[in-house]
DNA sequence: AAGTTGATGCAACCGGGTTGCAAAGTTATT
DNA sequence: AATAACTTTGCAACCCGGTTGCATCAACTT
């Protein structure tokens, strides 16, 4: 456990701290996108500057990314193993407007626009808002 | 021009007061999307709260829609004429990372997404982060 | 061991969004 | 026309996610 979890910051060559070690530990079992205020619920004690620029350099380094959940506010879920955030590596996102989680749809890649020639491209967010499978039960 | 603000709100049931013909007016000038601070500075005094439920009564009575724009925010634009804010009459916005501006790219409509069976649909917000034409002289 | 660099913790701030409440304005009722 | 009932406005205050400054602490260099 422990290694893998070095290893993976170690790849990403993120200096494996105790701090990031337990967030990475938390952002690993986690199964849908997390904000920073939920991240900072996980932990009895930490503090949200740290837990943010954590959260931060693990998204510069590839290791997470973040999307704008379609609530106002950040989530971050771990990349696929091998993504580099690219255009091509990004998918769809959902939120359930009832349990208020976000989901990776990692198999579902975000279409591509046919921008005006006047524009040209960097990157997209995308959204679908609904309910999700546990809550339909 | 008064006659014509007073009309698009009477035909979505908005009691046209001075605040509200003021805002529409911005609003109809305005070509690009936007954000409650920003109307708040198109005033030399104005209140925020005033505004915002200004904002809010529009679009529950579907006279403008709003947007997440990629950066955190919300923006606000005027709906097309025929818009119903049904899922088929969304479009794709585009948020430009140079001069922070957000266009609806009104004839682009969002791509249909086949989500798993067990999660249903209700919505969905799709924006394009790029340089817009403007800032790409 | 002293010096450099980076990570952490605390406090404070910022800005967008939102609400409570009282005053002003409007509409309806007699 | 006077009153009651409801709506809109303005002000203040608040909430919360995100962010920064700064001092301290840890790790690594020479």
């Amino acid at each position: 456990m422990k290694k893998e979890i070095d290893n993976k910051l170690n790849l990403k060559n993120i200096k494996p701290t105790a701090m990031r070690q337990l967030v990475l530990q938390v952002l690993t079992e986690q199964k849908t996108a997390i904000s920073l205020p939920e991240l900072e619920q996980k932990f009895e004690k930490a503090d949200k500057a740290t837990l943010y620029r954590t959260l931060k350099s693990f998204q510069e380094n590839k290791l997470i990314h973040s999307i704008e959940d379609g609530s106002g506010s950040l989530r971050y879920a771990l990349c696929q193993d091998n993504c580099e955030c690219d255009p091509e590596d990004l998918h769809v996102h959902f939120l359930c407007t009832n349990c208020n989680q976000t989901f990776c749809l990692n198999d579902i890649p975000v279409p591509t626009i046919n921008l005006p020639s006047s524009f040209s491209f960097e990157s997209v967010n995308m959204v679908v808002k609904g309910i999700c499978s546990n809550c339909k039960k």
